[in-house]
RNA sequence: GCCUCUCUAGCUCAAUGGUAGAGCAGUGGACUUUUAAUCCAUUGGUUCUGGGUUCGAGCCCCAGGGGAGGCACCA
């Protein structure tokens, strides 16, 4: 004893773990079912046995195990041998018999472990099992006289001993405190969890072998930024110690994204997590995924396609099919989506023809008529926006592109070349949330110049959201950035949407919380 | 930041202001075709925290904490 460097931990006692005295226990509290399951872990080692070997070998997945002897009529016994593991989800012990369904990520299936063919010894270490516990078992498959498939084993070894009980097999964990803090709890019990995440997964699988095959190149830049850019929103800071400068975590991956057009990627995009200093809410996380792509010599209409593409083709990637659910009601994503311009809808909704060239003062008295709160600061533009929210936006529940965004609210998009109040842009809504934003890239430095004092000013007027003038991406457009189409989707709520979840935190493994205690 | 709701055993939930209970999990026992296995027996509580009212508080009141929903915020 103490030679061996591991002894330290395999010696650590039941007190120890759980700074109470073996002889005092009693009852099956947390502490006491803990304090039971490490006293098998010390039985085990006395015993020679390691309850955390280090490797399994195993020779299918579980839904190969399915796939390959799903067929078998029942009561088949056969000499087909597999070596499989998961995770004990449930345990029915007959005497002599003991059945247990294990899990893995693919499938469950069913254990069918006699008594008579694994031997007494290894017999008591399967009735020793906790719910829980992972093992690997060695077997052949059969199936029971009602037909259940199952792996027969001839030998069941512990490879991670649980210390701490499973949720309630039946009810499940529901607590939704618990589910977001605990997501392994939550995944190991809950299906609906792991469907969340697998969709997401295939979400954006889905994306990268779309932009694959339109010969985009995935990038990663910086989410230290020097200054804030590419977006609305109050940042997060933050120091670095040896350079002494002040460091925000990045809002968006435009103003990178560009500068890598103008070196000449042409077509770039970044899965990129960003962090928005607000709000926590449904529909917000402090940190969330957007997908940014710029594509040269392309305009809005390239990326609105682009947008229709990737979203149709990853829901038939995650779900296989574009149709969801959306309040209740069965909604086809199927391309192509209606575009409509913003002011037309700011108008409908107002009941007055609106325009950003329209006097201030005139938009003013019409956000007043219907009791739309207006900043002194804001202009023509920013009041349309707003009026637009009010009246329309909740109620656009298909995919739809809004359009035409007033030239004040959108200091990177390219004036609309009909329209010099308004920009090529364009937002994708549906069930009432923005899901993604795009727009013919502004490329003239004078002009991006004089947009970017507009926003300094905001700033100095005290607006904390506003941008400030980046300079060395003013410098980045002087070198020369070609026409350019951009286009950032919101993945979290794209996942939403494809999960039919209300929450955002149902699609994020490891929501913002505060901490326990 | 504001409003509403919520917090009881490891999990899911009960409990007119009057002895804190059940199911699952656990423990002991029976059972070689179960599958939410079943049957018998049984352990287990800082009722989120701190005050207060009351003869008596899980329950009523006040303050605080966590969470959820809504509002506000949010390109």
């Amino acid at each position: 004893m103490g030679r061996d460097p591991r002894d330290r931990y395999c010696q650590a006692s039941v007190s120890e773990h759980t700074n109470v005295d073996n002889s005092e226990l009693s009852g099956s509290g947390l502490i006491a079912e803990k304090t039971r399951r490490l006293a098998l872990l010390d039985e085990m080692r006395d015993q020679g046995r390691n309850p955390y070997p280090y490797r399994f070998d195993r020779t299918h997945t579980l839904d190969e195990v399915r796939s390959t002897w799903g067929d078998l009529e029942p009561g088949a016994e056969t000499d087909a041998r597999v070596s499989v593991a998961g995770r004990v989800m449930r345990k029915r012990d007959s005497g002599k018999l003991v059945f247990a369904t294990i899990r893995d990520r693919s499938d469950d299936i069913q254990l069918f472990i006699s008594k008579a063919v694994v031997g007494d010894d290894e017999f008591a270490a399967v009735k020793a099992l906790d719910l829980g516990d992972w093992v690997g078992v060695e077997g052949t498959m059969m199936t029971t006289r009602k037909g259940e498939l199952s792996v027969k084993p001839e030998r069941v070894t512990l490879l991670s001993k649980a210390i701490r009980p499973m949720p309630d097999k039946w009810h499940g964990l529901s607590d939704v405190d618990t589910r977001f803090r605990q997501r392994y709890a939550d995944l190991i019990i809950n299906e609906q969890a792991r469907r969340n995440f697998e969709i997401r997964h295939e979400t954006v699988a889905s994306f990268r072998r779309t932009l694959a095959s339109h010969g985009f190149i995935e990038v990663e830049t910086p989410v230290l930024h020097p200054e804030v850019g590419g977006a609305h929103a109050r940042p997060f800071t933050t120091h670095h110690n040896t350079l002494d400068m002040h460091l925000y975590l990045r809002i968006a991956v435009e103003l990178y994204l560009k500068r890598l057009i103008v070196g000449g990627m042409e077509r770039v995009y970044e899965i990129a997590r960003t962090f928005r200093n607000e709000g926590i809410s449904t529909r917000h996380n402090p940190e969330f995924t957007m997908m940014e792509l710029y594509q040269a010599f392309g305009d809005w209409n390239d990326v609105m396609d682009i947008t229709e593409e990737l979203i149709t083709t990853a829901a038939h990637d995650a779900l296989g099919t574009t149709v969801v659910s959306i309040r209740g009601e069965q909604v086809d994503l199927a391309k192509p989506w209606p575009r409509k311009r913003m002011i037309d809808y700011a108008s409908e909704g107002a009941g007055v023809a609106l325009h950003p060239s329209m006097p201030l003062t005139d938009v003013r008295k019409i956000a007043a008529d219907h009791d739309v709160f207006v900043e002194d600061r804001w202009g023509s533009g920013k009041i349309i926006e707003e009026i637009f929210e009010k009246t329309s936006e909740n109620d656009i529940v298909r995919p739809t592109f809004v359009t035409g965004h007033p030239v004040e609210i959108s200091p990177l998009a390219r004036v609309d070349r009909n329209d010099s109040f308004l920009t090529e842009r364009f937002e994708l809504f549906v069930n009432g949330r923005e899901l993604a934003n795009g727009y013919s890239e502004l490329n003239d430095p004078v002009e991006q110049r004089a947009r970017f004092e507009e926003e300094q000013a905001a700033k100095d007027a005290g607006d904390p959201e506003a941008g400030s003038l980046d300079e060395d991406y003013l410098r980045a457009l002087e070198y020369g950035m070609p026409p350019t189409g951009g286009l950032g989707i919101g993945i979290d709520r794209l996942a939403m949407l494809f999960a039919g979840v209300d929450s955002i935190k149902e699609v994020i493994l490891f929501p913002t919380l505060r901490p326990e205690q």
